[in-house]
DNA sequence: AAGAGGCCCTGATAGC
DNA sequence: TGCTATCAGGGCCTCT
């Protein structure tokens, strides 16, 4: 499910839920995400309040009262699920794991408080918890992922000059977070469309006009699809339960073989794979 | 150093 | 009905 847009609407639920509430107990179903979760780690977390939770890029950071972080990751299938306490009273004292308003497999951790509590689940468990002492070490953490597309530093200078020699396709770097942090394949895809820049241009070989537009649709695409919730294919959905609509939005993206939307443009919507990636492009306005 | 490719894992779907 | 193969929103690691 998650691309920045996704990640930011989990977070925006999550600040308005759980922000200066007390941890009150963790329960650990499966520790094999894609880290290891050590067993010390409930009693990090225990009895920790939560000053604010935030974003960068796709990881989610609950930053606790005392300069401590949890910092978490939705990999591919991660989601996660607020379920308020009259509910779960119906079903155990101990556990939210049994609601059944959970998808029934694959809940792994369950973050409690005193009114409600918060389940991560991940069928391919490709995501990871992980606590983090201080702020250095955090900061540790992001040193090698890129700007954000909202940041100043996402800036035409900064483009032009990464991708000097560059003889890799510009679709790669918009999915490599040491270049730019946040996206994923789907918007990949869709922003290259609205460049009307063919995924597979060499970066190298792009003009000054091009990385304008890359920056101009990066952030317009990611801000467009928060402001509507994020995309749900398969089984995205904020906290709440609630789809987001973004992916009614989609220009490219799992549209193969359909007309391009562009006015005047007669173009057809062609599925490639770039790195095993798949990418979807228009083979007339995308060159 | 940049770039290509494999791998982690489960589930949904397509094709026989 | 049930097999097998392929693909899925990500990112890390290794090899050349």
């Amino acid at each position: 499910m998650p691309e920045l847009p996704e990640v930011e609407i989990v977070k925006q639920s999550l600040s308005k839920k759980i922000e200066q509430k007390r941890i009150k107990k963790v329960i650990i179903k499966n520790r094999n995400l894609r880290f290891k979760i050590p067993l010390k780690f409930e009693k990090l977390l225990e009895q920790k309040k939560i000053k604010k939770v935030t974003r960068f890029s796709k990881y989610l950071i609950l930053n606790f009262n005392d300069n401590s972080f949890c910092l978490i990751h939705l990999g591919m299938s991660g989601t996660i699920h607020l379920i308020n306490k009259h509910i779960i009273n119906k079903f155990t004292n101990t556990s939210f794991y049994n609601s059944p308003e959970l998808p029934k497999k694959h809940n792994h951790v369950e973050i409690q408080f005193n009114d409600m509590s918060v389940i991560y689940n991940d069928p391919r468990r490709f995501g990871f918890f992980r606590f983090i002492d201080n702020p250095k070490e955090l900061k540790k953490r992001f040193n090698h992922l890129g700007p954000e597309p909202f940041f100043l530093s996402f800036n035409l200078k900064y483009l032009l000059n990464f991708f000097i020699n560059k003889k890799k396709d510009i679709k790669s770097f918009l999915l490599d977070q040491k270049f730019v942090s946040g996206i994923g394949n789907i918007y990949a895809s869709e922003i290259l469309f609205l460049c009307k820049i063919n995924p597979k241009t060499y970066a190298m070989k792009l003009s000054k006009n091009d990385c304008k537009k890359i920056i101009y649709y990066s952030k317009s695409v990611l801000k467009k699809a928060i402001e509507k919730g994020g995309s749900s294919i398969r089984d995205f959905k904020n906290t709440e339960g609630k789809n987001g609509s973004f992916q009614k939005e989609f220009k490219v993206y799992q549209r193969e073989n359909q007309g391009c939307s562009r006015k005047n443009c007669h173009g057809k919507i062609k599925k490639i794979f770039i790195s095993n990636r798949s990418t979807f492009f228009c083979n007339i306005c995308q060159k």
